[in-house]
DNA sequence: TCTTGAATGGGGGAAATACCCCACGGTTCT
DNA sequence: AGAACCGTGGGGTATTTCCCCCATTCAAGA
């Protein structure tokens, strides 16, 4: 029997360790990696190619929405289901044009889990019931749809929600720069263009509105270099 | 051979199986019961009696800290280890007054939690090295530390705050100086004091501060001058 | 009483930001 | 086929941050 392979994308370790122990007893289910934070995942997806890739939301320099987004456009064919600990507005408005296959919350048990994963692998979506319910209701409604499509010239590019992020960790464009092997000119014209398309001019406002968008939490603590 | 008697608090269902799982193969250690909330977990530590509680620290109801000092205060041979994922001051500070037994890290390995079960439960105290080297900092000092509980050292004082907020909502240091009726220099003063009593060196750090303490809101659009 | 801290103010300087100018190769609609 | 972005990179500059140095006044705690 062919194992169902799957990516772990998860920032904290005994989290993620905790996982694989759960799927350990799934016989059907291998672990073949895991990522600690978005940009890893996306790395590791395209050396491993996983069936599945199982991923939490908020991780340190890309964050696991962003990171489907990248997935799902090099690797089609690679399901994403979303792990999130909250079922913010902010999420579930993106899940459903992101493309991901599934959208399970923490609180969900560990069955459910190995569910989810066998339910997209066959191409089928899983949504744990809350979040489901409240897709449901945004689909119904076409003028948002259109709103977002017309929005779409102030919409940020997936390299600016990337930049996004690292600014509100905190970290100057030097360090950006490094991170994402581009120059530091580079990093700086996409602060700029961030900054006119959201009419933010001081990165305290980017990193309240990258809050609120829900691309990073208020909490992190990043990691000192 | 008598195990080790565990109560886990974690509110996420599949992280809390995750961790039960991870534990089974630690045949010292068995995990007697669950709990999702603080509340839960003070009502359990009563009726269970386990040697060790693994608390994590943000809980629906009662957080895990309350909920320590609770434990600590009718049971206190009960033994509490700290789990959280942020390694926030202010946490930490409360950790040794608290009467935890130990503090850990989400990214930790599952190896580390075991060790640190099995040193609580023998009267020892374990923390994850980035945090025992912080608490270490205070206590080698022991008038410092003194003077910490006291006089609450790098609590910030009301004009600090006062600028954190106002340079969280976005405000170049001259604009606060101008709201506030003091010099450029003095706001420049108080940005350095904040910066030095919460370790946070960067304005998107001091945002996500301000935002998790409440003192401003993520979504707060501040009017254009 | 004496020290500590909070709040005020200033000089100076290296680093980073915020904002202009310019360009080229690529994709993606129209 | 052209327009409109996107991502990449370079030049420059004014402003701001971040972090030292220095100081005085006043209030509160050891």
């Amino acid at each position: 029997m062919k194992r169902i392979t799957v990516l772990l994308a998860e920032d904290h370790q005994i989290v993620r360790e905790g996982f694989r122990s759960l799927l350990e007893h799934e016989h059907d289910i291998e672990v073949v990696g895991e990522a600690e934070t978005g940009r890893q995942a996306v790395q590791l997806t395209r050396k491993l190619r996983p069936a599945v890739v199982v991923m939490d939301i908020a991780m340190p320099l890309l964050n696991g929405l962003e990171a489907t987004r990248q997935i799902r456009k090099e690797f089609p064919e690679t399901k994403v289901l979303i792990l999130s600990a909250h079922s913010d507005d902010a999420y579930v408005e993106q899940v459903a044009v992101l493309g991901a296959a599934g959208f399970l919350l923490k609180q969900t048990s560990s069955h459910e889990l190995a569910t989810a994963i066998r339910e997209v692998q066959k191409g089928n979506t899983f949504f744990s019931p809350s979040i489901s319910r409240r897709v449901h209701d945004r689909s119904q409604k076409p003028a948002d749809r259109a709103a977002n499509l017309r929005k779409k010239t102030n919409r940020l590019s997936s390299r600016e929600v990337e930049v996004l992020q690292l600014i509100a960790e905190g970290k100057p464009n030097k360090q950006v720069a490094g991170e994402l092997g581009v120059s530091f000119k580079t990093v700086d014209k996409h602060r700029q263009h961030l900054m006119n398309k959201l009419d933010i001019h001081d990165v305290a406002g980017l990193t309240r509105y990258a809050i609120a968008e829900g691309i990073i939490e208020s909490n992190v603590r990043v990691t000192i270099n």
